[in-house]
DNA sequence: AGCACGCCGACT
DNA sequence: GTCGGCGTGCTC
């Protein structure tokens, strides 16, 4: 007899644990680990996609075991490694092992559930009604209340039955390519045949005569990369000098062949850098590194020359990079020294890209990968290496289940596989920091810029100085001569405005009234673009109102300081200036992102007015002046991250100032010059800022000195929500010594998000070793609960508390 | 999640 | 009496 244990497709609590099947005769050495099947579940027909965990050969289920019904891939699609990793993640992140197993999956090999019912007599007039002439009927969840209630009846009395289906979307599409039979003699011949005015007929001809050992290419690649239109591509295929087929493997789009790049000479700190790490490689040591290194000390080359070591000890390397600085001007430098060895995950790749590239990892046709947060689950063998760039940012954390930090999971995967971690940052973060302090990680220091360039010139300005505050908009004199100097010498600046949040609202002047989201406890935010009021949370929309709904004056109107308005500023004190705006609204489209930023760089713009994702990793060599609208506004948040992620995004755009031969400024404008989290920054001080940040840290017995856990608690009715919470925190209490803190239950910042009323509870801790199982048996309990629209959510280690 | 079972009220 | 509402509990 053999048995498998099968994680089923059912996001519950109850569900949450193996299932036992029966593995037919048929399938027996068919069905192994890591394998996806389709298995029936529950009473009814209901067929789903399961994971199987484990084969064993006899079982202790006391009923009857079902058998697997069909198995969906026929290699397992996840390791024995990514297996025992779901279930560590399960446990660590309090989410069920389904989603785990899940995330570490391109989305379109997630199963796609359909329903279709399908007819038991032929005579019933409800049922050729509702089929309609077809021989199934879908159901869909746009389906109204009574036909769902009609089929059920029918169901009941036998008329039609229900047909339950799994879809796999993992399905490697056809693409149409293009290659040749002639060789580049006839090439060129064939070409000198055509007419001058053929133009793209010559394009294409020598396209292929450049890229004969390219061929195939798909069509899109030529579209895409080289302008040649599936007309011109089909024109030629008639006159016989191209041939077009069919391909299913991804070839390397030709295009991004970037130059190849060798090897830099290293500086002393560099070379001392990659010897240590490259020791851990060779000696299979799990240690993790942290390079505090400040801009411009040369990290990357560090990074390049450790991966490729681990290369030739023929092992595989993962690098992490936050997904804003996933720029061409990156990735470029990595697939320059390492060819087609590397995949590049970016949020670019449509579904079926991402699939592709997984695939290619899978198959070991590469040994590098690259890419944001979720390329720690990329589906190497024998790593030798993993690199996480700009360590200390926050979207290394998802933010949804499974919550897991990309830096946790690397490293456990190095633990696994023997190797070393390796973390980069100018601003490490205060946990990183504080682990090297006490040696858990390795500290490497990289201090000096190569080519010994010059530290930007920072100068803060005091928005509370009469001569500031006088001004009528956001701009002080400093800043207003700074831009105008940079503009009279052709050279290019930065300007930033922390936090989108703080765009404009409405409100009335006269009874102090602020337009708010009806289903949200926000104000909605003007989008000139739209020229309505939008809710950042939900999504909510209206027309901008010409009166106060509230006292009917006319009085009402915009405040507060969005990227829109200070573009308008800036085209007021500056009409002659090139102005590129980079925001949410500007960068929603996919690659309208690395659009603006190539503008940017080729000077098509004299000003880059924008909000933290301009902060990041970006090298432009025309930039001498780098502008901070308002530095204050991450400080005043309610997280205990506030300086932290202030220091960051200073010091990080700061170092935008100035690289290449020219001198940088900055201008900080602030209501706060005392602060240390801002002239430690305008410094680039970062061990200064970090023992004064570790001392208010230790006062208020925070990260890194204590472990926090947020738990938040959501429900439509806030009665219920307070209830709730604090039976959640009697709960939490008698399991927990007295040396945790418990605070809460508090509202959330935002205390109402699509009608429902959030609370949250911070458990502070030390050494809690009741306070995990706890929490598990809690969510337990509470299933009940959750299936009347009441939401629990635990956040181990939060990146911020709102 | 989806389904059955089971217990209540208001209908032919 | 029975149809159908939803609360509860189970799924190998």
């Amino acid at each position: 007899m053999s048995v498998a244990e099968i994680i089923v497709d059912v996001p519950t609590m109850q569900t949450n644990r193996p299932f036992e099947y029966l593995i037919p005769d048929a399938l027996t050495d068919v069905v192994v680990p890591g394998m996806r099947v389709e298995v029936p579940f529950g009473r009814g027909k209901r067929k789903i996609q399961g994971f199987v965990m484990q084969v064993k050969d006899s079982s202790d289920f006391q009923g009857k075991l079902k058998p697997i019904s069909r198995v969906i891939d026929l290699k397992p699609v996840l390791s024995q490694e990514m297996l025992d990793l779901s279930s560590w993640l399960a446990d660590r992140t309090y989410s069920f092992q389904i989603s785990c197993l899940q995330t570490m999956l391109p989305s379109v090999m997630r199963a796609k559930y359909k329903q279709y019912v399908i007819p038991l007599v032929q005579d019933n007039p409800e049922v050729s009604q509702l089929l309609n002439g077809q021989p199934t009927f879908e159901i869909t969840n746009q389906i109204d209340d009574e036909t769902i209630k009609l089929i059920n009846r029918l169901r009941k009395n036998k008329q039609v039955d229900i047909q339950y289906v799994v879809e796999n979307q993992a399905v490697q599409v056809k693409r149409q390519a293009v290659t040749t039979d002639l060789n580049i003699i006839q090439l060129h011949e064939d070409k000198s045949q055509l007419r001058a005015n053929a133009k793209s007929q010559i394009k294409l001809l020598e396209f292929l005569a450049d890229n004969l050992e390219q061929l195939p290419v798909e069509f899109n690649v030529l579209e895409k990369e080289y302008g040649i239109s599936r007309a011109a591509i089909k024109t030629a295929e008639k006159n016989n000098l191209v041939k077009v087929v069919e391909v299913t493997k991804l070839r390397k789009p030709v295009g991004i062949n970037p130059e190849k790049t060798t090897k830099l000479a290293l500086t002393d700190e560099q070379q001392v850098a990659v010897d240590q790490i490259s020791d851990a490689i060779t000696n299979e040591i799990p240690q993790t590194f942290l390079i505090e290194g400040v801009t411009g000390s040369g990290k990357t080359e560090v990074y390049l020359q450790t991966i490729e070591k681990a290369l030739q000890q023929d092992k595989t390397a993962l690098m992490l990079v936050p997904e804003i600085s996933l720029t061409p001007q990156m990735v470029n430098r990595v697939v320059g020294r390492f060819g087609d060895q590397v995949a590049v995950l970016h949020s670019g790749l449509s579904n079926g890209e991402r699939y592709d590239e997984w695939t290619r990892i899978e198959n070991h046709d590469v040994k590098v990968v690259v890419g944001a947060r979720s390329a720690v689950f990329a589906p190497l063998d024998n790593i030798g290496l993993i690199i996480i760039d700009e360590e200390h940012e926050a979207s290394y954390k998802q933010d949804d289940n499974p919550r897991y930090h990309a830096r946790d999971v690397a490293q456990w995967r190095a633990k696994v596989n023997k190797c070393p971690v390796v973390l980069g940052s100018a601003t490490p973060s205060l946990e990183s920091r504080a682990r090297a302090e006490k040696g858990v990680y390795k500290l490497i220091w990289m201090k000096k810029r190569i080519n010994n360039q010059t530290l930007p010139h920072v100068h803060i300005v005091d928005m509370r100085d009469s001569e500031n505050s006088a001004v009528k908009g956001d701009f002080s004199p400093a800043l207003k001569s700074g831009l105008q100097e940079t503009l009279d010498k052709h050279e290019q600046a930065i300007v930033l405005l922390n936090r989108r949040g703080y765009s404009s609202f409405m409100m009335c002047r006269e009874c102090g009234f602020v337009l708010k989201c009806p289903n949200c406890d926000v104000s909605l935010t003007y989008h000139k673009d739209l020229g309505k009021m939008k809710c950042h949370y939900c999504g909510h929309e209206e027309p901008v109102p010409n009166i106060c709904p509230n006292c009917h004056s006319k009085k009402i109107g915009f405040y507060g300081t969005g990227t829109q308005n200070i573009e308008q500023q800036l085209h007021d004190l500056f009409p002659q200036a090139r102005v590129l705006r980079m925001d949410v609204d500007t960068t929603r489209r996919k690659g309208a992102h690395a659009k603006i930023l190539q503008q940017f760089g080729q000077h098509k713009a004299d000003i880059l007015l924008g909000t933290q994702m301009i902060a990041k990793g970006l090298d432009f060599p025309d930039v001498t002046l780098v502008g901070v609208i308002n530095a204050d506004t991450t400080l005043s948040l309610a997280d205990f991250r506030a300086s932290e992620r202030t220091f960051q995004l200073l010091t990080q755009v700061s170092g935008r100032a100035g690289r290449a031969q020219k001198v940088g400024h900055v201008i900080i404008q602030t209501f706060n010059p005392d602060h240390y989290a801002i002239k430690d920054a305008a410094k680039q001080d970062y061990e200064t800022f970090f023992k004064q940040e570790m001392y208010l840290r230790h006062q208020s017995n925070y990260t890194p000195y204590y472990f926090t856990t947020l738990i938040s608690v959501a429900n439509q009715d806030e009665g219920k929500t307070l209830k709730q919470s604090y039976w959640l925190k009697k709960q939490l209490q008698t399991a927990l010594s007295k040396d945790a803190i418990l605070l809460g239950p508090s509202p959330t910042m935002i205390s109402r998000k699509q009608n429902k009323y959030y609370y949250q509870i911070i458990v502070k801790y030390k050494h809690e070793p009741q306070l995990h199982q706890r929490l598990l048996e809690i969510l337990n309990e509470t299933q009940a609960d959750v299936k009347s629209g009441f939401t629990i959510a635990i956040d181990n280690e939060p990146q911020h508390i709102d």
